[in-house]
RNA sequence: GGCGGUGUAGUGUAGUGGCCUAGCACGCAACCCUCUCACGGUUGAGACCCGGGUUCGAUUCCCGACUCCGCUACCA
């Protein structure tokens, strides 16, 4: 019967801290690839380390999922079938499975402790507990059953190890790497449940767990790689092989210079977010940095996550949630660990705020203008600079926006654009002055003056800017030289958009006032 | 050290036994546009890790070295 078998995955992290930019990208391609097959995603958490365990990490996982747009449709919050899915809650479950591999002889109880083990490994150089040294050890092969019951009795604590047979070669096929072969006496009797907190580990808990919850494809990063045959040596334990989720592999995430994995480090280091969202660790009170409130929208970081590690093929680069769903394959993963690239990640967000309506920008905007204090409620079209902070309305606001969008990467860089719009110039930049104001500007700029006096349609920019640029041509005066100083004046430095746009959203008034200002001010 | 994985410009990658004078994008430089800063446009610099093989021919296939990465816990 080979019949096909529905596809499920899981993101399982576990919620020892903040979840890193790479496990991020681990969830988005199980998303992918079980959206664009029809299947079920599963948020697992894997609780299975208690000493490990951090308050608030589950939720922040779940938080920044959800930012993200990566949705599961099963797992921790939201329930499902297989019920319940944090690991932790599955201990009777586990326990059975331990017992059943021990009553099969498949693996036995140790009572080593931590402190014999790291004497031993000093010892013996390169020890590893496994068929060449178990019989040297304290456990169920060597220790008679009275002394074991006595033990465990007395409340000593042990642990369940696999018993890994030497000598074979175990093949784990891998849909991104192809055939992985390893040898079965390079691995170790792998630790699968331990009698301290009656939890089993990693590899016990997610075998017993991807088998019952049927999962059909195992998609996660690349450091799983040499514990695969292990995996595969457990399912054959349990007699669940031919039921065996297929493995794909995926390559890391690395340092965007040096070497390794990216690591939070990196991102304090050379002044990037590793993290989907804002997290501040509750023992440490330690704050790391995400990218939500970087400023960078879900849709960009996605997208660019995407493109690390996956390519469609094509020379396209702006995708769409549904666009990478419809074109994402295992197949075409690529095999090599991927330099994290902040610099792309910044252009992927000013492409989608270039794509952005201008009326979601002025929302998001409005939040930043608020704690500068500028009022939003204008109902007039023209901004009120007579009290103490600007206020403008929101098709102003708009309007603006559609001006410096352009040159802004993120929400928060759109007042560093824009903050003329909002006050008149205080100083005036000390580069632009030199470079733009001489002797005879002050001259210039008052018939200037003269000139916007007598313009009455202030909402015709191009109109106005004909206007101008005939003075400035009968008077042969150049070009440069009273455009840059207008612009000083209006600006306070030499920088933003076409000086008739401003000119038009400023008004009439606040113009003129601006170069009488600069004109006192600068002589 | 052992085991595994990986190797195309600075970065992300495409690609193929001859069409490759190796494509695209980010970044960088120059120029154009222009009142400025951006955007945009054009151009430029910049790569097939190294040896052996196989082949008429290899960046592409095979072997080896090397590199980098990962694993080597009662972490996941």
């Amino acid at each position: 019967m080979s019949q096909q078998k529905r596809i499920r995955v899981r993101f399982a992290p576990s919620p020892t801290g903040p979840l890193h930019i790479g496990g991020v990208r681990t969830a988005l391609y199980n998303y992918l690839f079980a959206k664009k097959l029809n299947g079920d995603f599963i948020l697992r958490i894997e609780d299975t380390d208690s000493n490990r365990f951090v308050p608030g990490a589950e939720n922040y996982i779940i938080d920044a999922l959800n930012w993200l747009g990566i949705k599961f449709n099963e797992g921790v919050g939201i329930g499902g079938h297989f019920a319940p899915y944090r690991q932790s809650e599955r201990k009777e479950i586990y326990k059975k499975y331990v017992d059943q591999l021990l009553t099969a002889e498949k693996a036995y109880i140790a009572f080593d402790t931590p402190e014999e083990l790291d004497e031993k490994r000093k010892e013996i150089n390169n020890f590893q507990y496994d068929a060449s040294t178990r019989l040297q050890m304290r456990n169920s092969l060597t220790l008679s059953p009275d002394e074991i019951t006595k033990s465990i009795a007395a409340g000593e604590n042990y642990v369940v190890r696999f018993k890994i047979e030497s000598g074979e070669d175990v093949l784990v096929n891998d849909m991104i790497r192809g055939e992985v072969r390893i040898n079965s006496s390079v691995l170790d009797d792998k630790v699968l449940y331990k009698s301290a907190d009656q939890l089993p580990t990693y590899h016990l808990a997610n075998i017993v767990d991807d088998h019952l919850m049927e999962i059909s494809h195992v998609i996660r990063g690349e450091e799983w790689l040499p514990s695969a045959p292990l995996h595969v040596l457990l399912y054959r334990a349990f007699g669940w092989e031919d039921s065996m989720p297929a493995f794909a592999h995926l390559p890391l995430l690395l340092k965007p210079d040096g070497k390794g994995k990216l690591s939070k480090r990196d991102g304090d280091r050379l002044g990037f977010p590793v993290f989907p969202c804002d997290w501040i660790d509750p023992n440490s009170g330690d704050r790391s940095s995400g990218y939500r409130e970087a400023g960078y929208f879900p849709e960009a970081v996605v997208n660019f996550l995407a493109l690390l590690g996956w390519h469609p093929g094509t020379d396209q680069e702006i995708f769409s949630m549904d666009e990478l769903v419809e074109l994402f394959s295992i197949e075409r993963c690529s095999k090599s660990g991927a330099k994290f690239d902040f610099e792309k990640g910044k252009w992927f967000n000013h492409q989608y705020m270039q794509l952005k309506p201008e009326s979601e920008l002025t929302d998001l905007f409005i939040h930043e203008l608020k704690e500068k204090g500028i009022c939003t409620e204008n109902k007039m079209i023209l901004p009120d600079f007579s009290g103490k902070k600007a206020c403008v309305s929101k098709e102003y606001l708009s309007k603006v926006i559609s001006l410096i969008k352009e040159r802004a990467n993120f929400i928060n860089e759109l007042w560093d654009q824009s903050h003329f719009f909002f006050e008149r110039p205080e100083t005036y930049n000390e580069k632009s002055v030199q470079k733009y104001w001489k002797e005879n500007t002050s001259v210039l700029m008052s018939e200037l003056i003269d000139i916007l006096e007598g313009i009455s349609d202030y909402n015709d920019g191009v109109r106005m800017e004909e206007t101008v640029v005939k003075w400035i041509t009968e008077k042969e005066y150049k070009m440069g030289a009273v455009m840059n100083a207008f612009r000083v004046s209006l600006v306070g430095e030499a920088k933003g958009p076409h000086i008739f746009d401003i000119v038009v959203l400023l008004g009439k008034e606040e113009t003129i006032f601006r170069v009488k200002n600069a004109v006192k001010a600068l002589k």
